[in-house]
DNA sequence: TAGATTGTTAATCGATTAACAATC
DNA sequence: TAGATTGTTAATCGATTAACAATC
């Protein structure tokens, strides 16, 4: 269909936030509560739902039921997606079990390290390999999505590894900058980064947000 | 001055980056040196230059002494950031050790819990204070910049309360969305939203970018 | 001078917002 | 019908890119 990415970004927040309400709130919702919740404008929302093709209705607003599976439909993959974490150090092991607690379509599947005890740790309910062997596992697992949460130094290396093994999507916790293929979907989430740019807008207000 | 913040994030990555080279590289680079290795064109980088008022020599390019010393002047504070931790579990606790680890002008001051025992615990070198008090120890230990990993819950609750302690800076790592004040800026972190979007993008191909 | 680069304006592109017709 | 809402096109805004003059 072709989604622009702000529209991606925004469904996903209709979702999380109608989930909650689903039981409790009446079955149709406005534009206007909708974009309300969410600090965002009523146009903004019925553009959204326009372009994934939900019509609403003149007098009662737009269906949650109805708007909840279409987006499902379109977020969502069949089998969920299998996410694998490079790196199991402090944030590694604490992204793979936000993960885990979260009621999300993603299932870690696996973790990778180059530390030999690491390797040997099941404290998470999914084993540890060898990030020697990635490739191998990548393909055996149909593992989707990795998160990088090693050094810095080798990011480059796994991330031209995972790529030949087939995973098309990378979020990257390090502050090393990636050279990927226009095909590879790759998310930079380096917090350093995101706390500097936030410093620069504290101390020069007026400014665009995130 | 009021820099755009596309170009406040690249600026942030050519200090990183040049940081790395300053020693082993010649002083002087050219904009195309630079979009190289960042993937950006060097226009971009000219651009962003010219915004930031430095000018480079027709043939030996920018001096890369001026450029950092600019770039710091622009993105650093004086004495630095005072950042605080709320929520000590695996993810905030994760995250404050990377920060601290991190050569940034970012101080990790304070920690903030509901929970005793982690109010007691000051494995990490700084201290962890009960969150009810957290008003006050923004007040007094000049908290600039706040960092959520607290339950999506309170989240909104938290971010009133330091908001008109005075901080004006907000991490959200919490699946919660928060409704801030416009002179607040506030970077959404959240993981799984992310990584959704992952998902959506790597099912539909031939799209954006982070 | 010829060639490579900087510096900057104009055109383009994507996303948001304004405006308003259509509908219940 | 009057009023509120949806649905959609046109205008605007911010950021990138194309184009090119100026310079060493």
């Amino acid at each position: 269909m072709g989604l622009p990415p702000r529209t991606v970004e925004r469904l996903i927040k209709y979702r999380r936030l109608l989930e909650s309400y689903k039981e409790a709130e009446s079955m149709f919702i406005f534009s206007h509560q909708l974009a309300h919740m969410l600090n965002l404008t009523p146009v903004q929302v019925r553009r959204d739902l326009m372009l994934i093709g939900l019509s609403g209705n003149h007098r009662k607003g737009y269906k949650v039921t109805s708007l909840l599976k279409l987006i499902d439909k379109l977020i969502d993959h069949e089998d969920g997606f299998n996410v694998a974490v490079v790196g199991l150090g402090n944030l590694g092991s604490a992204v793979l079990r936000f993960i885990q607690r979260s009621n999300s379509q993603m299932k870690v599947v696996a973790a990778f390290d180059i530390d030999q005890t690491k390797i040997n740790d099941a404290s998470h309910g999914i084993p540890c390999y060898n990030v020697s062997k990635i490739s191998y596992f990548i393909q055996k697992m149909k593992i989707d999505i990795i998160i990088l949460t090693s050094s810095s130094v080798t990011a480059q290396e796994v991330a031209n590894e995972v790529i030949s093994a087939g995973v098309t999507g990378i979020m990257n916790f390090t502050s090393a900058h990636l050279d990927v293929p226009d095909r590879i979907y790759l998310k930079n989430y380096d917090i350093i980064t995101s706390l500097e740019e936030i410093g620069y807008f504290i101390k020069n207000p007026l400014q665009g947000k995130s």
